[in-house]
DNA sequence: GTATCCATGTAACCAGTTACATGATTGC
DNA sequence: GCAATCATGTAACTGGTTACATGGATAC
């Protein structure tokens, strides 16, 4: 079985949700979903020359006054079939790779000093993800976004699903710190 | 900046612990590091061929009687200090792809009720997830695996990074499941 | 007699990344 | 004057996956 290509179905549910360019949907994946997806313009805009010659979404030119033209793109029945059938296919487990994880399993040769700053760094770097995690959440619930009250409950979904990670692994660092500081002399 | 080839140092990793055969490294990444870490023959083979070429290990091939030969590769100086190097540069952040938040985020036109079977099943895996990562931190504190104190260690904090992440994705569940039975009827 | 393990490797393929090219406009 | 934003695209590349090929040994 052949790897499945996941940015069509991102690109596919991103127009589902409004109509763009390859310009505005590389901008909802660093905006709105930036904390769990992304996408670059050298796959992006092949993805939508190929998904425009299976019919899935069509193309209409727009001519803008002092500004490049933009390409917009529109999901068809046939793509929105096609993005329907997917969202309710199994979710699929993909092999995990951590770097981090596997830099610790190999670090016997490495001084446990250096490993602790190492996890701290990591500490610090999720207490800052967890603010910002806190920063949307807080956009979202302030009605400022207009958007479904759907869509609105699974946005913060995912935010939450942010939260809990970042939380989860600050914890981790704790416990690791510890433990590490109990064999320093080795 | 190119993507760095980090099969390249799981490989030398592993040699650096025990030399052995692609085989063996394959079994490795199959059993100990499994849970974050994956390699698969296709990009074994070649990788090992391509570190020997760069002095990076050495291979040696051993006889067997009744099986088929092996060759045992051995990390070398020069592929030691690059180990050592790159275990202490900082993690690269590795851009995430979650087809679960994404497929989440997506689905405003799927029936509710659809999302909190697909959440339930998502929580039966991480139990038994859960249950797996006990069982190996079982298995490493009874003393049955040869291991030095510190890698032991070292390798204790793998799983509990295992354990902490699915327990934090349990909860995230239960609110997930919670807040849309809130939602069922739109 | 059949499945699994041992063991190595290649070929075809695809997804995704980075760098480059182009050029106008707006804001500081 | 410079940087950033708007906007689209291509080319070169690499990492990694899957499928295929081979073949003996062992366990049930």
């Amino acid at each position: 079985m052949a790897k499945v290509n996941k940015t069509k179905y991102a690109l596919l549910g991103i127009l589902n949700h409004t109509s763009g360019s390859g310009y505005d949907i590389k901008k909802v994946c660093d905006s709105s979903i930036g904390h769990f997806w992304n996408e670059n313009f050298g796959h992006i805009y092949p993805v939508l020359q190929r998904m425009e010659d299976e019919g899935l979404i069509t193309k209409e030119v727009q001519q803008n006054e002092g500004r490049p033209a933009k390409n917009i793109f529109s999901i068809t029945e046939k793509g929105k079939e096609e993005l329907d059938k997917w969202l309710l296919l199994p979710i699929e487990r993909e092999p995990i790779r951590s770097e981090l994880l596997l830099k610790i399993f190999l670090s016997r040769d490495v001084p446990v000093k250096k490993i602790i700053e190492r996890i701290r760094e990591i500490k610090s770097d999720s207490e800052k993800d967890l603010i910002k995690y806190s920063e949307i959440d807080g956009i979202l619930r302030s009605g400022e976004v207009k958007v479904d009250k759907k869509s609105l409950v699974l946005w913060l979904t995912t935010i939450n699903y942010g939260k809990q990670s970042e939380e989860a692994k600050i914890k981790w660092c704790d416990e690791t710190i510890k433990s590490l500081e109990e064999i320093e002399d080795l």
